[in-house]
DNA sequence: TTAATTGCAAACACTTTGCACGCTA
DNA sequence: TAGCGTGCAAAGTGTTTGCAATTAA
């Protein structure tokens, strides 16, 4: 563990553990944002003792330093956590399996500005999630 | 209430009670969406006497009729309720002061069906949020 | 050493459910 | 009057917190 995920936490000021490590690495290289629960069977799996408070507080710590972002998915259970690649996504999400594909275009354009020049606001930023099935589940997506 | 309201919801083959009702009166007349706990203390305040689960149970059932959609706001405590125009909707958030406005536009243009071809997804729709902060908001919106 | 991190158990907020009673159609 | 709608109380989720014990720096 003396690998970059040690040096990414140290460098924001956090020490490095076990658990920490472990949970920043699951979610750099997870393809999909992960539950709270997830990560917690999944440390389990991997015979990491670890509490859920301590899951919970550590998504809370790497959220608070910008190495993770936490979102809330329509209809999901709870929240979802994924690495935060500095770059905004956006998130193909499938309505048959849950599946979640993370996106990197992003089709607003200026919409922002216009919007922004058009309310007066100041805008910080926008998310967008796109709901669909997935082609192994569009087979089977006529009930809904 | 034998105005259009109790019409929309026999139409639908709910039976038109008081509570259904007026829920679906507040939300129809609201301006931006509302909570189940807010649809809660505003039917006390009008002297109506309801009970929470009746209110959940009654949003439920609009949200299956599709007379109600519900959404879920990045770091809202809990769901909101809105009246379910047909057209779809999108959201201006001010990040001070938790104002919701509907916006109608969709900047999307024909990215859903770009989006379908290149993933090979059945798209269902999507949901877009922006984040931003109010005129009233932006001058004291400099510590986040 | 010592301040940050963790486990544990209990509290929380929001939402759902079972059952008996009440009311609409 | 038949069956949907409601109140009530209790249970369920997902998440947070206080405090004592532990561990990284």
């Amino acid at each position: 563990m003396s690998d970059n995920i040690s040096e990414e936490l140290k460098k924001r000021g956090l020490k490095s553990t076990k658990h920490r490590a472990e949970i920043l690495d699951m979610l750099k290289h997870s393809d999909q944002p992960v539950s709270a629960e997830q990560l917690f069977k999944d440390m389990l799996d991997r015979n990491i003792n670890v509490n859920f408070s301590t899951v919970y507080r550590t998504l809370d710590t790497l959220c608070e330093k910008d190495l993770v972002s936490k979102l809330t998915i329509e209809s999901e259970g709870g929240a979802l956590y994924e690495f935060n690649s500095t770059m905004h996504k956006h998130h193909l999400i499938c309505l048959g399996c849950r599946k979640i594909i993370s996106l990197d275009y992003c089709p607003l354009g200026n919409y922002e500005q216009t919007l922004a020049e058009k309310t007066d606001y100041l805008i910080a930023g926008h998310k967008l999630d796109i709901y669909g099935y997935c082609p192994e589940c569009r087979k089977t997506a006529h009930e809904g």
